[in-house]
DNA sequence: ATTCTTGACTATCTTTGACTAATAGTAATT
DNA sequence: AATTACTATTAGTCAAAGATAGTCAAGAAT
């Protein structure tokens, strides 16, 4: 069901670059309770991977969901970073990653090694600890991104 | 059983390049408990033997077992992840990666990302805990670079 | 000795609904 | 006209329950 939701409101976002929905309509169009409408969007419509929520209550109430626009692969990798802080999750960091990836920033392989290095597992098992480490290594990633030559590679 | 299992995901891959299941329904296909879809993925469809295996849990949860081409450089990356071992420098770290470099295996950008990943200013402080989460990263990073994911057709 | 099988326990993701919070509309009061 | 109080209409939060998959170690089979 949140797979569903979440495609439908990507494709309209493919289109529009902001969508705004009426979330009892939305429940109801899916048959859902209301507040798994937030689950979509606490979930799938993070900052990490590029979206901005906005809405209001009440009477003529709605849910905003906004694609955010980066100017170019600097302004990206500085968002990025700001995103990452000093502490950030497995999930997080990953979405990080492969949205570089989807805008082309970084090859496949660059993500995957990206990506790999930003599993749980690999750390001390101190919650709070790792979160740091992790943001500390994406963090120098992107940084050294933003002082190389973008890629000159076929796409892939 | 395990063979019985191993053979029929196997039958499936040989027409797919991959096989996506739900845990307890192949279990209960097989009459047998849901850990051993484990088992057998765990002592057969490992990296090693060409395989990538991706999960996800709870509802809608899946396992997914996607053939994967192994590259030539395998041998010498294997070697390379017994140097590593399970615990590592910053300075031998660092010449590993060099060595990659020089070999052609990775390109310079991917040499940079990996360099920064190993710098002792990134983690936690305690030596002998830093020596193991880099030697942990670096194998992670270096198996990742074994194979290639055949290109995916899907629309999305 | 090694490989396989089993199940108890754990981890993660999703669904649901009761309760809370914010906003607009409306009617009564000043 | 402005204010206040109440009601209706949304959306948000959170925790419990449900639905999967993962881990690990003991015991069984080979």
């Amino acid at each position: 069901m949140t797979d569903i939701i979440e495609a439908y409101l990507k494709k309209v976002l493919k289109q529009k670059e902001q969508v705004e929905i009426r979330r009892s309509e939305i429940a109801e169009l899916f048959d859902c309770v209301p507040s798994q409408i937030n689950y979509v969007i606490n979930t799938r419509f993070t900052i990490q991977k590029g979206y901005l929520v906005e809405s209001k209550r009440g009477g003529g109430g709605y849910i905003r969901i906004i694609k955010v626009q980066v100017l170019d692969e600097l302004d990206m990798l500085n968002t990025m970073v700001e995103i990452v802080g000093n502490s950030i999750t497995e999930r997080d960091a990953k979405s990080v990653v492969q949205r570089l990836y989807d805008d082309k920033i970084i090859t496949k392989r660059e993500a995957k090694l990206m990506i790999v290095a930003m599993d749980k597992s690999l750390y001390t098992g101190n919650r709070v600890t790792d979160n740091r480490v992790r943001a500390n290594l994406l963090r120098s990633m992107l940084v050294n991104l933003c002082y190389e030559e973008p890629n000159k590679r076929k796409a892939d």
